[in-house]
DNA sequence: CCGCTTAGTCGAAGCGCTTCGACAGCGCCG
DNA sequence: CGGCGCTGTCGAAGCGCTTCGACTAAGCGG
């Protein structure tokens, strides 16, 4: 492995030249420049990185911190990642992802506290989220994807969550749906404070209730059961309901199992919307969702462009942005149904 | 930020006798020892990643390069990761994911040649992938996930492709079934020498034969409406078809929604056998899928302790294994129709 | 009682880079 | 024509750690 003063030796300079080529600290004659860079061309020389972190105090590498739920990542983090990747890249930074969770704060003490990251990018931000505060104390730039209670002071990229979901309910509203279910996330992670399941509800519900109609929510677990589950309840509760927003992939595929069950039918019966779903996730059931799909890449890009700032200004001026997701009709919305109320039985599951 | 100079200074020894507390490479008195981690304790010290780095030409850093398609990441490989991590915790290293696919040669040659890792697991492994070269001329050791066409010299370890297809199709016959088909990777992926596909399709043909079978398997593309395409062709040539075993997750999903469309009942009408499937995936299903479910963290924790073992001793000796899926029986695979036919009509799409 | 090993500690020399201060040479202005 | 500010280059001092050689004091067999 070729060393700077290997390249400083054959190109007959010193090794701070080099350097200073590499770098563009100083200027330097194109002669020398052009003696340097033959030299490393023909060394195949690559730069020591943890050698060069240590003489800068930058390491050049960003950290992007994502918990990894036994779900697995989504397509629509990894258009984020992908994003936020390639925007790194071209800046000259390595982006690598560290699977720290909101219960690895050792961990993530430890990694922030090694000088090994540059600037993190927080996933999956909670509303009162202690990661901040040890990257804080950790002293490493920090920008959220998500948004703590109170953001104040901190760079975040968000999805626009009040403009998401009231698109899509304009959307159902202007099929003529007067009927709205919105099925969310669960009772327990609203009460934990998950930001996206509580800025949808209060959203839903203002959106509702301008359009001059009664909000209903329904929370459901992340699993298919539990989808079932608030389907069924849904009905109870609303017998004459002919559509669902959903907020929750997989609740979402045992909501549409139900309705088959049931002998309803999307989108005759029953319209289907599912938010922030990619259409990846959206083209696998049957009929394909109508969904709100994430603007992923570009806030992946726009985190990196953001964190960058700050890594190189020493913490330069908060930035704050919201994107919206955008709808895209599928299959499973469509103009409800004339009669007013379910056309036969019940299905299997009984009225209770 | 305190570095060893501080704590040497406040525990009245010398830098090398703390670095020898951090390291243990020599003996250390305990009466030192205790002097210089109440020190470190009081300094809140943590040591510097780079400048450990630098000098001791080892980063305790392991990259997981992992592609992320669009697709995102699934359960499966989750639990890989998850493994993976807490192995490598365990042992003192940082895991690192990044996300670099057989495309991104460049970058995969700028990270190995920078002294950044210790050594990469490699997942996604195709049968002939030039990462492997990228990493081995490099000098960073390897692990693969998956196998290489030759893996001759090459520590991996891997799904036992052979025995989860065995023991599935020995289910599925143990019920009765004696028409089934194997729902495999596009063509075009075979085609590329996806190993998985390959291991399987071959398997899948011996296992039949071994039982006297005749062996169907049919492409498809992961995604949905390939999946419904696949079973219209499977009934096409196999109208008296009982079972599917699929190796698709996402043409699974497309498959079930055309038996459904078709009103054929799963298990009643079909059996259906997901491979390397995750029980979060498995449950989405209606009803929820049986399926084979893979080892992933075990094979996370395997490959990391090999991988540690290959840079702590400078190569060792190459380690190879091969972990099964175990069967997980849930609602959708269940004993054949009596009748040697399909009961009815052939739904909506029609016979063509 | 002597030489030898072993435990325990220190000082110093790097690891491969960045960066600071210095300085030579040059054109240019007053 | 002397001084000034450039441009372009060099040498050297670190960055915070590991590790090697050396040294001291103790332990031990002969």
């Amino acid at each position: 492995m070729a060393t700077m003063q290997d390249v400083a030796r054959r190109a007959q300079v010193s090794v701070s030249t080099v350097s200073y080529v590499l770098t563009g600290a100083r200027p330097i004659s194109q002669a020398t420049r052009d003696k340097v860079l033959a030299a490393m061309a023909e060394l195949d020389y690559q730069p020591n990185a943890l050698a060069r972190g240590l003489a800068s105090r930058r390491s050049r590498i960003l950290g992007l911190l994502l918990p990894m739920d036994e779900r697995g990542i989504g397509a629509t983090e990894t258009a984020f990642v992908t994003g936020a990747t390639a925007a790194a890249g071209t800046a000259g930074y390595h982006l690598v992802l560290s699977p720290i969770g909101v219960g690895d704060l050792d961990e993530l003490r430890r990694l922030a506290s090694q000088r090994i990251l540059d600037g993190a990018l927080l996933m999956e931000v909670q509303l009162h989220d202690p990661r901040v505060d040890v990257l804080r104390e950790a002293g490493v730039p920090t920008v959220l994807i998500g948004r703590t209670e109170d953001p104040a002071g901190l760079s975040y990229v968000d999805i626009d969550f009040d403009r998401t979901v009231r698109e899509a309910v304009d959307h159902l509203v202007g099929l003529g749906h007067h009927r709205i279910v919105y099925v969310n996330h669960s009772a327990d992670t609203i009460a934990e404070g998950y930001g996206p399941a509580l800025r949808t509800r209060d959203s839903f519900t203002a959106a509702m209730t301008e359009h001059g109609l009664t909000p209903l929510m329904i929370p459901a677990e992340d699993s298919a059961a539990s989808g079932r589950a608030a389907l069924a309840t849904a009905l109870r509760q609303a017998p004459d309901l002919t559509a669902v927003l959903a907020m929750n992939e997989s609740a979402v595929f045992g909501l549409l199992g139900e309705l088959s069950t049931r002998g309803l039918t999307v989108p005759g019966d029953v319209s289907v919307v599912s938010m922030v779903t990619s259409p990846q996730v959206a083209e696998l059931a049957t009929p394909a969702l109508t969904a709100m799909t994430s603007p992923g890449s570009a806030l992946g890009r726009i985190a990196v462009q953001t964190l960058l700032r700050h890594v190189e200004t020493g913490d330069g001026e908060i930035h704050q942005e919201l994107l919206p997701c955008v709808l895209e009709v599928r299959g499973s919305s469509g103009p409800p149904r004339t009669a007013g109320d379910i056309p036969d039985d019940q299905g299997p599951s009984g009225p209770e």
